[in-house]
DNA sequence: TGTACATCAGTGAACGCGCGTTCACTGATGTAC
DNA sequence: TGTACATCAGTGAACGCGCGTTCACTGATGTAC
């Protein structure tokens, strides 16, 4: 259903947004309207993302939408899917920076998971959010959100591997350590974290630290 | 506004949730709107809360509310502050069977906060989710929201007088131990953990053992 | 290169709905005498 | 103990609104010849 779909014929002007569409056709409603979708649950939350103001912020009418996304929950999942693979991708550049040591490589994967989630709150509160009621409905975006978790274990395994995390079933030890992650994304998104998200960066350095030095080898 | 108004005369016989009232007064609607609110955050997640439909579970005309809250926001605020003085009340009970030992106290206020995000998802969704949007246009809210954050700062610097924890900003470590417990209760609310749900005591132990690793005192 | 045509992305009007909120009201309650 | 009255919690009808979704349509595009 229009879903990468690439037109072969001659390549319209740009539209920047916010400008009126001089053109029947859009070119590429489909992106267009996934970052109204964006736009909107930054603005206004969650709850101030509908179809209709989706299709206005994109210049279109309201029915439009109806092109590409079969209803307001298919929009929401594929809002969803963009922000894990998103996520999942910022997750494996930073660990490209730490080829050669396991526990450096787990450490950048946690620190960039909390980077993604103060950088791109919108996509995170969608991928975490109560909106997307049953992801089983949507196979794609269940997929890419167990990539990401699958990154962890992956990580987790090549460091028990090189002896710096301790022995376990490694998808509970990344369980501990997603939740932990999680945690400090969470409190940052709801902006509960007030005057202290100042030094974001350190907590999220202490937050990590304390998670390795748990999930380090017990002392003998 | 009627906040904590006790009737003085006859009390009239008990009316069942799901009864149909058969008195022209309800005797406490406002507490009877806070437990269908929740019921409803419960059943259909936030969006499913409106205020005719407590109205309706309520067996009350869709105006009666209004006798009883300013409109929406103040319905969810009230939902919200009713969490947080629970929470902190589960807390303190928690609290108090380890009265000799700061570090198990400490502890036990961790194990308490994510066994109450368990066992009340939807206060919990409300006291964190987006939908009281500015916290300080109601300030017994905020009141009740900095008590939570004040016990876990209390217990951290008990424990660094006990020498169970390290020396550095109690507010600062209260943050770290505040977003690893956070983490794991907002992943349990959003049922992201799926069959690993059911180890949730497990979970909850392993994470703030590894929190409270990071935290101790550091090795000479 | 030019033209007829199938395709389908976008239009605009309309639908039914449930929402938050307001309003003039009614009926139960507690109290002053 | 009995009664008049002020208070105010709850009623029911109504408002305007924006929503999701459908529908018959129109106009731009790419392609077969």
């Amino acid at each position: 259903m229009g879903k990468g779909r690439r037109r072969s014929g001659r390549q319209p002007g740009r539209t920047p947004a916010g400008r009126r569409r001089d053109r029947y056709h859009h070119g590429d409603l489909r992106r267009a309207l996934l970052q109204a979708a964006l736009e909107l649950v930054q603005r206004e939350g969650p709850q101030g993302l509908t179809l209709r103001a989706a299709a206005r912020l994109a210049g279109v009418s309201q029915a439009a939408p109806y092109r590409h996304f079969a209803d307001k929950q298919a929009l929401l999942a594929a809002v969803a899917e963009e922000g894990f693979r998103d996520m999942a991708a910022a997750m494996q550049r930073a660990t490209r920076a730490h080829a050669a040591e396991p526990l450096l490589r787990f450490r950048a994967l946690g620190l960039s998971y909390v980077r993604f989630a103060q950088s791109h709150p919108a996509h995170f509160r969608v991928m975490f959010g109560p909106e997307v009621a049953d992801r089983s409905l949507y196979p794609s975006l269940s997929e890419s959100a167990g990539e990401t978790f699958r990154l962890l274990v992956q990580a987790i395994r090549e460091c028990q591997k090189a002896g710096s995390v301790r022995e376990g079933d490694p998808e509970d030890l990344a369980t501990t350590a997603w939740s932990t992650v999680h945690g400090l994304s969470a409190l940052l998104v709801d902006a509960q974290l007030g005057g202290k998200a100042k030094q974001v960066d350190d907590l999220a350095q202490r937050v990590t630290q304390n998670l390795f030095l748990g999930l380090g080898p017990r002392p003998a």
